[in-house]
DNA sequence: CTTGCATGATACCGATCGGTATCATTCGGA
DNA sequence: TCCGAATGATACCGATCGGTATCATGCAAG
């Protein structure tokens, strides 16, 4: 049974054993960059985690920080599909998607353990404006608020803008208080918090 | 006139010319640290702002890790002068304290240009939870809690610890958003948001 | 005046960094 | 079947990293 070597290590590996090299490439930057930060993992780290070699990283990627840039492309990719999930999942109801979109960042809180989220991480570390992950990261925020403007005027609420912005707050304060772990109960305080924001917000 | 050369350099430079190296070493690093993050500062780079040599450096720290342990120290201790002089300047008025703290937070977000908390991207700098800075970071976001709470619970808020958890939330978000610039007109968000969190926890 | 300590300057250490070059192997499509 | 492109392995490059050792200077207290 040549194929029972396949669960010699668990959980991701296998899954990923036989994907092409870019794609394993990826997935081990995904895994390192956010574990150990990007100025953290050198990039022979990521090759030998996705069990290729330094060559072939170069020639999919040509550069470290384009291979930083690519794998905050599939972080951004992931919360696009989380609003594209509650807007289908709850259309005409843009409370429902606005409460979805709370729910999805206190999901991530604990997927995320305590190394917070990827963007602001990113940020600290990439002090360069010209970096190319850095327009990744600001497109990515612009389109987040955009959405969840556009939510709060759907709703109907007075001033979507600065609804937006206040919700933005939470979200972003909750992923930093769960990474230094000084608050309890984050989950929950975020919910409670969110509601509170679109009461207030409403005629 | 000799001493006339002390405004050759403008700005932070000329008081800082004649400190001990132990207090120019501190100086450069909190610049540096800040501006261009932690891991992207080499102990050679902060010797050379602070006019003196690495060997210095490590004749008073030790260890670069005891010196970015050094330096937050000093941060925090500007949150401590900060949260001292609110209670000085409103005493048995909580509320005003408050509010303080937030004008405090919202003065920073200018200070800091885009650069962010230096706590928060220290968090994201040093993953490793055994560094000597991550204990300086975890005091700190303890004792700023705890202050606040106790604000709150003087200020006769119902739930003073939620109360606190949602200021915490607020103030933290706000750097961060201030950092990736996506949202405008912080500041005022910022107070508006707090006040509203106090309104909706008096009884 | 002299002694002693902190300082500044410099050279050096091994390790690791991002990035490149070379070459044998493998594997899928014509 | 054969060919060409992609892959894996390895060695190498200059630069920089954190940290150490050495030594001459300068300054301040006895």
């Amino acid at each position: 049974m040549p194929e029972a070597a396949e669960e010699a290590r668990p959980g991701r590996a296998n899954r990923v054993a036989k994907l092409p090299p870019r794609e394993r490439i990826l997935d081990a930057a995904e895994e390192l960059f956010h574990a150990e930060g990007i100025r953290g993992v050198g990039v022979q780290a990521v090759a030998d985690r996705a069990g290729t070699t330094k060559a072939a990283l170069y020639r999919h990627f040509g550069t470290k920080d384009a291979l930083v840039a690519q794998w905050l492309l599939i972080v951004a990719a992931d919360y696009v599909a989380a609003f594209d999930r509650v807007e289908e999942r709850w259309p005409d109801e843009p409370l429902a998607q606005i409460r979805g979109v709370a729910a999805f960042v206190v999901d991530t809180l604990s997927t995320i353990s305590h190394r917070g989220c990827p963007f602001i991480n990113s940020l600290a570390e990439l002090p360069d404006r010209d970096h190319p992950a850095r327009q990744v990261i600001e497109a990515h925020k612009a389109r987040q608020l955009r959405r969840l403007t556009a939510m709060c005027a759907a709703a109907g609420l007075t001033d979507p803008e600065g609804a937006a912005a206040e919700i933005t707050f939470a979200l972003e304060g909750a992923q930093v208080s769960a990474q230094n772990g000084s608050v309890d109960r984050i989950g929950e305080r975020l919910v409670t918090f969110v509601d509170a924001v679109l009461v207030r917000h409403t005629a």
